[in-house]
DNA sequence: ACATTAATGACACCGGGTGTCAAATGGAAG
DNA sequence: CTTCCATTTGACACCCGGTGTCATTAATGT
């Protein structure tokens, strides 16, 4: 998909730079001299394309940030899918939340950096709730499967808001935490909401 | 403290306008036109101030739907500690919450048409996580204080998250159904979030 | 050569938000 | 009453994110 529109065959002039490329000059700019005082206009300035042409590759500014996100929600639907029927839907829920935020060993410094973009700037904090909506959709959907209702209804949304909410939680914790692993901060997190965060840990 | 600055024996000039008079300019615009289509200068001409004030009064134009909210949570905090030291964590959290949700008859329709404008607007919608912030501020240090831990503690963290996700959805189920009274349907998400969202409804 | 298709970038524009500063307002002291 | 001081106001300029428009450029196939 990425090299789609690089295909031979096709009409009309060439893409002069990609996502991923936008990407990774923004990140330099963000780095060295944060998310708020970095312009667009510095953006298209070091990526050698023009103002407008930006927001023909992303949305919005906030955007860049989020890299791939939305096409990693069909694979966590995937996964949803791949889960054993018979099991209860917040163990699922919390083996494919742990699934989801695995990354190859390389990858999880650009991931830190990503996640402490979106949980402390405050802009892009705030816009992280439209994102995420498509995440507790995809949660909510699932959870309705399973319990045969509406994704719409009371339960399977409040399951997908608490689950987002944990999740949020375990990932501060972790980047608050540097020596800590995210999976295990996000299995013990989700543990806790499955047992409602009671203080007897189980049924006597 | 909305007439503090009208006291006398104050020097300097007269503030010419008030928050909640400004409140009720803007939200009559946004009843009529929506809240993307009114701008801040269609607020402070219809208010008679200059644009420039507006600011003075409102953070920004998401803030005008916010209202006394902040003052609020002080009201909240004050419910906490009011609750027996003995009472289960999530016990005391589904109480507060739903008092602290609990307006007079006359305002509830007021309250209504805030939370559609927070849940529905995008712009309100991604503003709120900046609000709620400090909301979650106050269940976390709540429940920190309850356990002997840090408000900043993965587990009062991952509460204080997880109860506003639930009340979410509690709200925008609330929107979605007229004839559901909220006390209720807070009352109980908040049940089902102590109980961990499981298929039984009980220890056997 | 020519039409077609697609991407680009320049330009103008809108709207939210901020910094600055002179002017307006009102109380208090002379 | 005048002067001084504190405070709010509003005008102005400016920055930045985001959008609509349109001529231009680069690639294809005929």
């Amino acid at each position: 998909m990425s090299t789609a529109a690089n295909s031979p065959g096709r009409p009309g002039r060439r893409p002069s730079t990609s996502q991923v490329e936008l990407e990774k000059v923004a990140f330099r700019l963000f780095d060295r001299n944060g998310f708020d005082a970095t312009t667009v206009d510095d953006i298209a300035k070091a990526a050698g394309i023009g103002r407008r042409t930006f927001f023909r590759y992303f949305d919005s500014k906030n955007d860049v940030v989020w890299g791939a996100f939305t096409d990693q929600l069909e694979y966590m639907r995937e996964r949803f899918a791949a889960r054993p029927p018979a099991e209860p839907v917040m163990e699922s829920l919390r083996a494919v939340v742990v699934d989801f935020n695995r990354v190859e060993a390389g990858e999880t410094d650009r991931h830190r950096r990503r996640l402490q973009l979106i949980l402390r700037v405050p802009a892009l904090q705030a816009h992280s709730t439209l994102r995420y909506a498509d995440w507790r959709a995809v949660v909510a959907e699932f959870a309705a499967h399973r319990t045969g209702v509406h994704p719409g209804d009371l339960r399977p949304q409040a399951i997908a808001h608490a689950a987002l909410g944990t999740a949020l939680a375990a990932y501060e914790h972790w980047l608050g935490d540097p020596g800590s692993d995210l999976a295990t901060v996000l299995d013990t997190a989700f543990a806790e909401l499955a047992r409602g965060f009671g203080e007897e840990s189980r049924c006597s």
